[in-house]
DNA sequence: GTTTCGTATTGACGTACATCTATGTATCAG
DNA sequence: CTGATACATAGATGTACGTCAATACGAAAC
């Protein structure tokens, strides 16, 4: 998805009919969360105390290869959760909170 | 996911590290609306002026076939996002908006 | 009982994707 | 320039799943 829909994704499930265009988009942003190694990420970085962290300390927590790493690293930078940023050889991550919350939204419940 | 774990799934993203079988249970969560025929079907249930609806009125408008639809409304109660109540020949569809305030909640955004 | 209608299940097929190994690219040290 | 380090990319492989046609199940009508 592209980040700078950031401002606009997504429309609420739960108050009225969702087009198919809008499920398409809301499908692939939730299908980018549906991944355990992702919200493993997600919340690593979220919970370091400066607000983000080195590539190089994520690949063993995971248990996974450093490819494999890298790939959700991407995934997640491509749907706006995350901002990557290179220092040198070190790429640092960290949450973006609104896309976060975008997404968070997008489950408001509507009372009946 | 079984619907008596209702009460405790799931665990904040972004409050803490999660392990990893708490970060499977919130990707299955999660991996259950990442696909835009379910997020349709949650919508039009959820906006439904009665909160209910037969699943004769959703094969139509999601333009799949009947199998499809009833495939995706039992993923939908298995997870504990809808409710399934059977009068005489029809199956009736509700949302369980304490469900999806769970899943809500578990992208709550913690701020540094 | 038989038929009809609404819904659920089964089995098959194609696509998407998580993961790995191997390799490429970029940066720093010496 | 050379080597080492950190990260990304490419290609391959196995599995998961969305979809359909066909069938089974269950309830109501006659």
């Amino acid at each position: 998805m592209d980040v700078r829909t950031i401002t606009r994704c997504c429309e609420p499930v739960l108050t009225a009919p969702l087009n198919g265009a809008d499920a398409e988009e809301l499908a692939s942003a939730f299908k980018v969360l549906a991944d355990p190694a992702r919200l493993r990420l997600m919340s690593l970085v979220a919970s370091s105390p400066s607000g983000e962290v080195c590539a190089c300390e994520l690949v063993v927590p995971l248990g996974r290869s450093q490819p494999t790493i890298s790939h959700h690293l991407t995934v997640l930078v491509d749907a706006g959760l995350l901002a990557r940023e290179r220092r040198g050889k070190w790429a640092w991550y960290s949450v973006v909170p609104e896309r976060v919350a975008l997404l968070r939204d997008a489950l408001a419940v509507s009372v009946h």
